[in-house]
DNA sequence: TGCCAGGCCGGGT
DNA sequence: ACCCGGCATGGC
């Protein structure tokens, strides 16, 4: 008998918890920080990026001001390590020009705007994409946004959860309509599945659900 | 050594 | 509406 989605979906959060353990996500000190992170992230291991906020830190050119002000050539060198450094660096300016444009340069005001609003705005900032809006939006603003990345992507549909063909939109809505509407489920629930992809995914082909497989939930098991 | 990592854009079909 | 090449470093 087919398991619900609901179930499913549920279910597997308990599982990765149990396995993995709360994970304390975002890493970044500060809403900036996430925000920054968020862009430099953009199809990177996060090691890399790591190395880039702590260049930024030390030349204290991690702040509003002084990204606003950064020359851009310069801002680029401070970010080489997350790769991609010289589109990054022009997709960070246009969001910190965004954000003087727009809110006056305070993450405060931005965060108060409506949450369907921001996203809009943010998503019309060129080099800010959907899993991008998303995760400024839950990490660094609170907000209850589910991210999809590539690994829930992979591994839902290995689960038979989503189609292989599903978009973004459609894969966040399977979680919206499953999920309580909770900012620390979703937060949990994706640096859960990325913590899954990480320390499993790396073995191929079958290995990312290695965690779940033989998983009973009802009367069905995960394959 | 080659392949990949928490994407996104722009141009072509 | 999809599909693809480009963007680039550091780790295994």
């Amino acid at each position: 008998m087919a398991l619900s989605k609901e179930k499913a979906i549920n279910r597997i959060y308990d599982e990765l918890l149990r396995k993995f353990g709360s994970q304390h996500w975002w890493p970044g000190d500060s809403p900036l920080e996430i925000i920054v992170g968020a862009v430099l992230t953009q199809n990177t291991n996060w090691q890399n990026v790591e190395r880039a906020i702590v260049n930024l830190k030390k030349e204290k050119a991690l702040s509003l001001k002084a990204l606003k002000l950064i020359n851009i050539k310069r801002l680029a060198g401070l970010i080489r390590s997350s790769g991609y450094y010289n589109i990054k660096a022009k997709r960070l300016k246009n969001l910190i020009n965004f954000i003087f444009c727009e809110y006056s340069g305070s993450l405060k005001k931005m965060f108060d705007d409506s949450t369907e609003v921001l996203r809009e705005k943010l998503l019309a900032v060129n080099g800010i994409g959907k899993e991008t809006a998303d995760s400024i939006l839950l990490y660094g603003g609170g907000k209850p946004v589910f991210v999809v990345d590539a690994y829930t992507k992979r591994v839902f549909s290995r689960l038979g959860i989503v189609q292989k063909s599903s978009g973004y939109d459609e894969i966040q809505n399977i979680f919206y309509k499953n999920l309580k509407k909770d900012v620390r489920l979703y937060n949990e629930y994706h640096a859960l599945i990325v913590s899954l992809g990480k320390n499993i995914c790396k073995v191929k082909p079958a290995c990312e659900i290695c965690p779940l497989k033989g998983v009973t939930i009802g009367n069905c098991q995960l394959a």
